[in-house]
RNA sequence: GGAGAGGUGGCAGAGUGGCUGAAUGCGACGGUCUUGAAAACCGUUGAAGGAUUUAUUCCUUCCGGGGGUUCAAAUCCCUCCCUCUCCGCCA
């Protein structure tokens, strides 16, 4: 949600805000819904505090002056009626308006219209070359017998898939190398649940724009979480932090769920795009003063992870028209994935400012006065992307896979995934 | 799934139609006392929205959610949700 007070003063910074995302919102629809929302709150109140000095009037009061004031009162109530109705009414279509308002993006934030617009920061390592013809992971992993993609679409359909054998060390390798170095930092486990209530798909940014990725059970109108992001930030919802305990830091492993409607034919088959994955996810509740430099931090603890894997990667600046309704930054990593000669996003670290914390009504207290946290979210490991990353630039000419050293101690010292016989 | 109990302020817990935003206790904060602390005593202590202002005053709403009865609802009625206990089932 954005900042009522800030867009009565500067509606044009909204507008810009529109401009910059390629929005089509019209910031004078929301000046007019907020007008007539005053306007029909002011005048009913007005008929209620004339309701409440009646009350304490009337029980002193009897014979024909206590029914005058009675009868009075019911006229009253007809036409507080009718002001409620209409004041209900505003109040829907503000919401629904302003529901759609995007956060405000941060001054270092690219403008620009879709995902050519994104700006490389930095690049870590050389691209990695090989002295064969590198394969693409579903060929690796089906020829190992470490991922199984057509018994998976039997039994799920498309997008799913069995991993199996060493995937399954090598995940569990991974979330251990992970969660180690994050306890490290001062992050919490936490194993949240997968299955969150709507006010949670709303008030982290999700609903209502992007309501259609996520699955909902039949029975019990619950939303399969797409990230354990949700969970992590609705945690603290309608809370007073203390501002000493600022910056919280949460690590989540969760599945999570993504219906992927809109991207069919887009990356089909293997692991890439999938509507089930596991990842590591990292939250951060920080103080306004400093949150931009916990960011940075926070994009170095991703970095720090993914380094340790050596991959070769780079660093995207999103753009205005490519970071998602909460964010104000976005920063996404991308993989070099030999097998698809190409970069590929494997990562991505947000900073939400007091989006979600508006929403969510999660507050800090500082003196007299109260203040809203900002909120800053990051991969830390996708498992899925991360193990195929690890595939492709960890193969060999023989069709082997070599295990990253920093997982091996994770993995009972395995060094290496080959072809059974 | 069956049976029962209950949802009130940071917590505990009163309150069955008007003077109750809500007794009382605890906690927290401020003060007195003290070398300091504790104890004791005194005082303060919820949130959201709006008007007017920019520093004040006023108004409205909120006792699980929604709806209803009434001039008036924490209190009566309907409905939904949730929690707890016992039994069953289950990892």
């Amino acid at each position: 949600m954005i900042d009522l007070e800030l867009f009565r003063k500067n509606p044009q910074i909204f507008k810009a805000e529109m401009d910059k995302r390629g929005l089509d919102i019209d910031v004078g629809t929301g000046m007019e819904l907020d007008r007539e929302r005053r306007e029909l709150t002011y005048k009913v109140d007005q008929l209620r505090a004339r309701k409440n000095e009646a009350s304490l009037v009337i029980p002193g009061l009897a014979g024909a002056e206590k029914e005058k004031l009675i009868s009075e009162m019911k006229s009253i109530n007809v036409d507080l009626k009718t002001f409620e109705e209409r004041l209900e009414k505003v109040e829907k279509d503000f919401n629904n308006h302003f529901s759609a308002y995007p956060n405000l993006s941060h001054e270092t934030t690219p403008i620009g219209p879709d995902e050519s617009g994104n700006v490389v920061v930095s690049y870590n390592l050389e691209k990695p070359e090989f002295d064969f013809q590198p394969r693409n992971h579903i060929e690796l992993g089906t020829s190992l017998d470490i991922l199984d993609e057509e018994r998976a679409t039997r039994i799920s359909g498309s997008r799913f898939v069995f991993l199996k054998n060493e995937a399954v060390i090598l995940e569990f390798a991974l979330v251990q190398y992970v969660f180690n170095i994050l306890t490290g930092k001062g992050f919490t486990p936490m194993l949240p649940p997968l299955m969150v209530k709507e006010n949670a798909m709303y008030g982290t940014g999700f609903f209502p724009v992007e309501r259609s990725q996520y699955y909902k059970t039949e029975l019990d109108d619950l939303f399969l979480i797409g990230t354990s992001e949700v969970p992590l930030c609705a945690y603290h919802s309608n809370e007073f932090l203390e501002k000493e305990s600022l910056p919280l830091k949460y690590a989540a492993f969760s599945s999570c769920f993504r219906r992927e409607a809109g991207s069919y034919g887009k990356d089909m088959g293997g692991m890439f795009r999938v509507h089930q994955f596991d990842k590591v996810e990292m939250f951060i509740f920080a103080c306004p003063d400093n949150s931009w430099e916990e960011y940075e931090r926070l994009r170095g603890t991703l970095e720090e992870i993914m380094k340790g894997l050596g991959f070769h990667y780079r660093i995207m600046n999103m753009c205005t028209g490519d970071i998602g309704t909460p964010n104000a930054k976005k920063y996404d990593l991308e993989v070099w994935l030999p097998g698809q000669e190409n970069y590929r996003e494997l990562a991505s670290c947000s900073h939400d400012t007091d989006f979600q914390s508006r929403r969510l009504n999660i507050k800090f207290k500082d003196g007299k006065n109260r203040f809203f946290v900002h909120t800053m979210n990051s991969t830390a490991c996708a498992v899925g992307r991360t193990l195929l990353a690890i595939y492709e630039n960890y193969q060999e000419s023989d069709g082997s896979i070599s295990v990253p050293e920093v997982l091996r101690p994770y993995a009972g010292g395995m060094r290496k995934i080959e072809k059974k016989r």
